[in-house]
DNA sequence: CATGTTAGGTGTACGCCGTACACCCGTCAA
DNA sequence: TTGACGGGTGTACGGCGTACACCTAACATG
């Protein structure tokens, strides 16, 4: 009887459900925390039990990545190239703000998942259907590099702390501790020199998605440049 | 007498021989190869004994981190800011090369290191020094994320494949596997558009050095238009 | 010289990890 | 009725980081 209403009670495993599970544990306590063991418990099932539905903890987190990189919009249809591709990464940088540990997920992983190849594979066509020739969609999604699946590419992501996320505060101003910045004069003055006018929100120290945003116009703009000109590589800038 | 020039053959432990040990291991076996056991074992000395030189292992981490960056070159005194920054990022890349695990060490810890702060300290120097105000600093450090380090930021690095690197050969061509190309038309057309002409070396998919300096270059070009034209981020570009 | 302190290497043990392997049971086709 | 099989279980192994007690050689101090 209890028995029954157990197993009622839970839905059977699946390769879907493991996932979900998976990527939600990741989210809620930081992707150290992403055991065989947690996940199982999570479930409300024994270890092995998983090992039925993924071949082991590689092919686990495989999937986690495609079903962060499904998030992403598709991208916008009849625009021009440059406002494809920046819509696209903006949305791509929004999912990953959701799963703040897939970044260091992808980057670990050694050879791209189905769903990031489809992506790039994607991004390319819109260059290409944009008039960029195969050549100069080669060398620009090299300098996209990363940044083309949203990574901000910060040094030191604040965001990444292992710990918690959830509802915890976004972390007062965060600015660097005193005896830090005795020690790096350069380093304290541009923590000071953020956006201090039209700063809607006082004291913060840094707009990270005004940074993402400009770092990503100056890629564009830049890219956009070459294109107007015929870049090819047999024609070196220096 | 045996332990006598046991004792003797081995030289005493010390923080430097350990973090230099460890370095040499993940050179040479991989970051994934390198545990407190095995690192003492390479060292001829009990794990434990680990323990009286470094506190655990992510100290033991940030210690290699520092020691990568300390190989990085000086920047060159009396130029202009842009051959400046360029010639020490190429520097760093360098670097890089000989320790393909450090950039993902260096990302997943989730503080700088002493050595990293100095490191970017000196580059927002060079850039303030070049008559970069601190607001435009501030946003280009940002715009350089990890490329300001190095990093060639691939989403998928085959040097950084976990196995032992060494004297292997640098992989023959390593096209996309023919399923692969199939399904994703456009990664497998511009995988072809490599630098078909001047290709000094037959066949190669792809030369990473250039595709490195044309992300740099074009970085480095947009950051010199915002200079030039005084940009501050209370006039944003769009 | 005797002695107490201490720096640094050792040995054992604990709890976590991924996962191999044998098992077992409910469902369903033949 | 039976046999196969998909899928959950239990046990166990080897590796990991590291806490803690120990031992010992070097050395400063009386």
């Amino acid at each position: 009887m209890a028995e029954q209403a157990e197993t009622l009670r839970r839905a059977p495993l699946s390769r879907d459900r493991i996932l979900r599970a998976a990527v939600a544990l990741a989210d809620e306590a930081g992707i150290e925390s992403l055991s065989m063991r947690n996940l199982a418990q999570d479930l409300g099932v024994v270890p092995m039990a998983l090992y039925k539905h993924v071949a082991n903890k590689d092919e686990l987190l495989d999937g986690m990545i495609d079903v962060v990189v499904g998030e992403i919009d598709p991208p916008v249809p009849d625009t021009d190239w440059k406002h494809a591709i920046r819509g696209r990464i903006l949305s791509a940088r929004q999912v990953l703000r959701r799963h703040p540990w897939a970044p260091l997920a992808i980057e670990s992983r050694n050879m791209a998942t189905p769903a990031v190849l489809a992506y790039l594979d994607s991004m390319v066509g819109t260059f290409r259907a944009g008039g960029f020739s195969a050549d100069l969609a080669h060398h620009v999604m090299h300098a996209m590099g990363s940044r083309i699946l949203g990574f901000s590419q910060e040094l030191f992501d604040p965001a990444r702390r292992a710990g918690r996320s959830g509802t915890t505060k976004p972390d007062p101003p965060a600015a660097l501790p005193p005896e830090v910045a005795a020690r790096f004069p350069h380093l304290a003055e541009i923590s000071m020199a953020a956006s201090h006018d039209e700063a809607s929100v006082v004291g913060q120290g840094c707009d990270d998605q005004f940074e993402f945003e400009f770092a990503l116009d100056l890629l564009l703009d830049g890219i956009e440049r070459l294109q107007q000109q015929d870049w090819t590589s047999s024609r070196r800038p220096r």
